[in-house]
DNA sequence: AGAAGTACTGTATAAAAAAACAGCACTGAA
DNA sequence: TTCAGTGCTGTTTTTTTATACAGTACTTCT
């Protein structure tokens, strides 16, 4: 899901209070007279907009057709529910990241916290990411990404894996090729050809936590 | 809710699956077309019944407007005993920092996320602690420190307050002074002789969350 | 300088949807 | 035997709703 503006996450907010409290989406009308717009066409377009970033789906002529894309549904679903996520530690070579092995504690995070519900927290290792306030030992929140490379955008910060290593780093594709850029000039930009090399995109950052036993 | 016959469950289930599968509820049409009547009537009369037994309601003239009335609210809560803490946003000068009109939101926090259990979130606002991997709009989980000064120690990084300004700074003592560092060169360290000026240490930093709508 | 994106007003229209009215057939209770 | 309820077909009407078209204004990137 691409960036949203302050108005366009005013009316997403809109529509899952609206789902929440009524049960059912709401029609651009209900739209106009909660946002103060006087027109349904300022609705519309701020629908479309929200649609084309990947933040709500809609049905072609169906009336209320509007459908959370994030993990806002479960948000505005059962907000009782907390979520219980896994802290993965080292990640060994050559294994899944939610192997059991790696796993060193489990955490309450609560889903409002980030725009995005995180599958795990992953410790980092390495300062290559310092310069965009990701240190050694912070806990970086990630969304497991199901489609993989197609879904990424560049410029996010993802969990990449290169043949045996997993890595955190900005997103960048350079035509064919993707780049996998750090942000820390003591390190040098990772160019992988996806066709040649092995890379799989293992998750996608939305948060970042840290705590002072790992230096503050 | 009074007993249904077997028909009438059978549209409350394909209205459950309709809300499941596509985030709404379905109009008359779409559950004619579902059970094979002929007549949109058949299904209004339907819904009609179900809600006169209290097992749907629905809001006149809305399209989509069927809810079910379920007993789900009874779902367990295994709600852990949560801390939830507030966000607290711009401070204004002068007053106090937990004061109502800077409350932003409550999130649920794990205590176990962090060496002591915070007392807030503050937002931070300027980049004078970059270094340190705090950026603007970091939310910066503090402890409330009743014991003031003397409780601080050299290397802690505060929420302090200097005259009318709340400030994140790392604390240091020099001789009767104290000087608040910024962790970015391009901010000057501030010295205070707190025989001379005001200064409070309103809190010690116990963690950093960061989500990417503050721009990770 | 132009294009693309954001953020709207204002008008119009076709399709979607709710809901009423008129029937028919069957059942079980008063 | 009449009434209430179930379970439909078939038709019509009025709202509701989605959505296109025509503008205006401001911003950001190229």
């Amino acid at each position: 899901m691409q960036v949203l503006t302050e108005r366009q996450n005013e009316i997403l907010r809109f529509i899952a209070k609206h789902i929440e409290d009524t049960g059912f989406p709401p029609t651009r009308l209900d739209i106009c007279s909660a946002l103060g717009f006087k027109s349904p066409n300022a609705a519309e377009t701020h629908l479309k907009a929200l649609a084309k970033k990947g933040a709500i789906s809609m049905v072609p002529g169906a009336s209320r057709s509007i459908r959370l894309i994030t993990n806002l549904v479960t948000t505005a679903q059962n907000l009782v529910e907390q979520l219980s996520i896994p802290l993965v530690g080292r990640v060994a070579a050559g294994s899944p990241i939610l192997a059991q092995e790696h796993l060193e504690a489990q955490y309450q995070i609560d889903p409002q916290l980030f725009p995005m519900a995180p599958d795990y927290l992953l410790k980092v290792r390495g300062m290559s990411m310092r310069n965009a306030g990701i240190l050694h030992d912070d806990l970086l929140a990630v969304k497991r990404l199901s489609g993989g490379l197609s879904e990424t955008r560049d410029g996010q910060i993802v969990v990449a894996r290169l043949e045996e290593d997993v890595t955190v780093k900005r997103f960048k594709r350079d035509g064919k090729k993707i780049v996998l850029l750090p942000e820390n000039p003591d390190f040098e930009p990772i160019v992988v050809d996806p066709s040649q090399d092995f890379l799989a995109i293992e998750g996608l950052a939305v948060g970042v936590i840290r705590n002072p036993r790992s230096g503050l």
